[in-house]
DNA sequence: TAGACCCAATCC
DNA sequence: GATTGGGTCTAC
């Protein structure tokens, strides 16, 4: 009899620690195994942590461990999930992010392996059915049978569904001529695409391969403008540790925003690249991570969670656009794709590439100290000049007219200018929907999410008002619900707005709009976006999702309506956050041979974020923005980690956020600064109240013992959970 | 996480 | 006296 410790699937941290069970039955199990247990009369999934050989009695062993044990119902795998490596790396996640460990392995997991129920109804393995010859005899067979038997013989392997004569193959499987051979299939269909010519390499690009290819150091961060060709580097650099027998990771932002990575590797390196990201299917996810997994494909590329491929010998782990924030886990265990990269690179002994024309100030700070190897790509592909920038300060009234006061006198003579020439514009507007508020004018009723609190958005292509945060709808209304007055006033504009405006002004112009709404069916994106560059529309009206990674080569003007949206958001890394839009938006023009321009609207025309963003300054921006950060106290001169207290009642929740607050203050003291309890932006989830609490501290090891604490402490307590976000980014 | 259990409020 | 609902406890 075996007796087997095991995590069960509840991501709670009250429930994250190991559970013991016996084993009778006679499958293989091990570490690594998924088994179906009994947990507090249900059933569900465990995740075997270790198992020992026992010759004591269920009864003998209850008596010494001190509990009742139960009996394993069943072993689910027949093999591992998880290599030493990533079992290792999957511990370092869990300390580092003070997480569940089985919140790790479930993140760390595709859905049909991953550690919990669902996954016993995820999609298994597909195969495709061969016919293949299996002796060759004509005799005692039929006419027919031989013809097909002939045919098989010129044709093998056939697939089983392709032969219409069914009966027939039949007799010939029977009479063992023929058999069946299953062979696994691929469920994602990877296109081809068209080789891209394989550019020569720039001086400037040749310098930076070889400093990264002389030096010893572990962590690169390659600093290059937009339009520098960062992609040529990471191609060149994979070619290389592919040729040297190295498995290499490339991770991309958001692979369905920006397929051009993806294509690239594709194209250049074909079936050894697997891509992991969140709009694959459960089953291509499976298909691919098993590709992975059986040393089929030695690239990966692929989004946040590819971080966690099962490729071994890596050599080269490359984290391309590596301030983009949706490398950050915003649900547990919280994980930040960079963090988990260095992690993984240290223990492979593999060198990681960070990449970004506008780093985080996290990696830059690292990168000054000598922490990280700085690389530098500082001139644009074939020295295409940086695009013209101009500056509109919207609050000055001689920008703007009575045509619009949302499109400036000068932005609009641009626009007329672009389409005379037939080349094409972008206009970033960072905000979906029409209006973002609706208020009675009569009684200042504001409608807002009954589940989150927040304003309403207008959207008018649907007639609906929409919750941007949760995913609320309802429809719009002509009459105030409080007073009945039908006097409501829409305010703040979205792209819905601006493509209404753009029509009414240039009728004669082609428009896309291209936000989460109008690519609410995923494969929308790549659609409109190619649209575009065919050259079908003259102005892409969008989100950010326009700024990010295209390469539209007769784009020569990009307009950014409204600059200041995102400035006044309560978070340390607003500046940041609009400096990077706007310098990836202006970096959209000017990437072909024509001269780009780019206007930038604005309500705070002299704001540094604004005013840098323009000229393209990244380190005057870098060394401004320290300067504030240091002021305050904030990242990277400090670590951060939140807390969310959550809870049914309300009085309860703000009762223990005072009470963790004081613990830590005791606890603390003068290691660190406690804010708090704040109301997020969002107070209300799930029918659940929410306070956080933020802590600002330098010594990363007292604050992570006492975070550990307080989890022992309050686990278990049902008023209230908590849940603990370490390097939060929203703040 | 989710069922079991306890207790009090509520119903007819 | 039965039923419902909220809050707490505990799991191997």
């Amino acid at each position: 009899m075996k007796l087997i410790e095991l995590l069960i699937e509840y991501g709670n941290y009250s429930l994250n620690r190991p559970f013991s069970y016996v084993y009778k039955g006679n499958k293989p199990v091990d570490i690594g195994y998924r088994v179906l247990v009994n947990f507090n009369n249900k059933e569900i999934v465990g995740y075997v942590t270790s198992i020992r050989e026992t010759n004591k009695n269920v009864e003998e062993l209850e008596e010494e461990l001190g509990f009742n044990i139960s009996e394993i119902i069943d072993v689910i795998d027949s093999s591992p999930l998880l290599s030493e490596d990533l079992m290792t790396l999957a511990d370092e996640v869990s300390e580092y992010y003070l997480a569940s460990k089985i919140s790790v392995l479930q993140a760390m997991l595709p859905p049909s392996l991953s550690p919990r129920r669902s996954s016993l109804k995820a999609p298994k393995i597909a195969y495709d059915q061969y016919v293949e010859l299996a002796k060759y005899d004509e005799d005692d067979l039929t006419y027919k049978q031989i013809e097909l038997l002939r045919l098989i013989k010129d044709n093998e392997p056939v697939k089983k569904r392709e032969i219409k004569q069914v009966t027939i193959l039949n007799k010939l499987l029977e009479k063992g001529l023929v058999k069946i051979k299953k062979v696994e299939k691929r469920r994602l269909v990877i296109e081809d695409y068209e080789t891209p010519k394989k550019l020569n390499l720039t001086e400037d690009q040749n310098r930076v391969i070889n400093e990264f290819k002389n030096s010893d150091d572990e962590v690169y961060l390659l600093e290059g403008v937009t339009g520098s060709g960062k992609s040529e580097v990471y191609l060149s650099l994979s070619e290389e540790y592919l040729n040297k027998g190295k498995s290499v990771l490339v991770l991309v932002p958001e692979i369905s925003l920006t397929p051009m990575m993806m294509r690239n590797y594709i194209s250049r390196f074909g079936d050894k690249v697997a891509i992991i990201h969140s709009e694959l299917t459960p089953a291509e996810k499976y298909d691919e991570y098993r590709k992975i997994a059986n040393g089929e494909c030695t690239i990966v590329v692929g989004a946040r969670s590819a971080i966690f491929a099962p490729l071994s010998n890596i050599g080269l782990i490359i984290l391309d656009e590596e301030h983009v924030e949706s490398y950050k886990q915003d649900t547990p265990p919280f994980y930040h794709a960079r963090e988990v990269a260095l992690m993984r690179g240290k223990m492979h002994n593999a060198k990681v590439l960070l990449g970004s024309a506008t780093p985080s100030l996290e990696s830059r700070a690292r990168a000054g100290k000598g922490v990280y190897h700085l690389l530098r790509l500082e001139n644009r592909i074939n020295n295409q000049p940086l695009p013209k920038t101009t500056i509109i300060n919207l609050s000055d009234y001689r920008n703007i007219d009575k045509e619009s006061y949302i499109l400036s006198i000068k932005l609009r003579e641009l626009i007329q200018k672009a389409l005379d020439n037939f080349n094409q514009v972008i206009l970033l507007i960072n905000r979906r929907g029409f209006s973002s508020s609706v208020t009675c004018r009569s009684c200042g009723y504001i409608f807002k999410c009954p589940t989150c609190q927040i304003p309403l958005t207008y959207h008018r292509s649907d007639m609906m008002l929409k919750c941007h945060h949760c995913n609320y709808v309802e429809p719009s209304v002509e009459n105030c619900p409080n007073c009945g007055s039908k006097y409501l006033m829409r305010s703040g504009f979205g792209t819905e707005r601006i493509e209404e405006e753009i029509n009414k002004m240039f009728p004669e112009a082609r428009t896309l709009r291209l936000d989460s709404d109008s690519a609410k069916i995923r494969a929308k994106i790549p659609q409109i976006v190619e649209s575009f560059r065919r050259k079908e529309a003259d102005i892409l009206i969008g989100t950010q999702m326009i700024a990010k990674g295209h390469d539209f080569p007769d784009v020569t003007l990009v307009g950014v309506i409204m600059a200041d949206i995102g400035l006044s958001l309560p978070s340390y890394r607003s500046s940041e956050r609009v400096f990077q839009l706007i310098t990836q938006a202006v970096g959209r023009c000017g990437r072909g041979d024509k001269k780009g321009e780019a206007i930038i609207q604005t309500y705070s025309p002299s704001h540094y974020a604004i005013t840098m963003a323009a000229r393209q300054d990244y380190e005057l921006f870098y060394r401004r923005e320290m300067e504030s950060r240091k002021a305050q106290g904030y990242p990277p001169y400090t670590y951060l980690a939140s807390i969310t207290i959550s809870g049914k009642v309300e009085e309860t929740v703000i009762d223990n956020t005072y009470r963790i607050i004081d613990k830590l203050n005791e606890e603390l003291g003068d290691d660190a600064v406690i804010l708090g309890p704040t109301t997020p932006f969002v107070p209300y989830e799930n029918s659940n109240h929410l306070r956080m609490i933020l802590i600002k501290y330098k010594n990363v090891d007292i604050v992570r013992n006492a975070l550990k604490k307080l989890i022992n402490a309050s686990s278990g307590k049902a008023s209230i959970s908590i849940s603990v976000n370490i390097d939060p980014y929203n703040f």
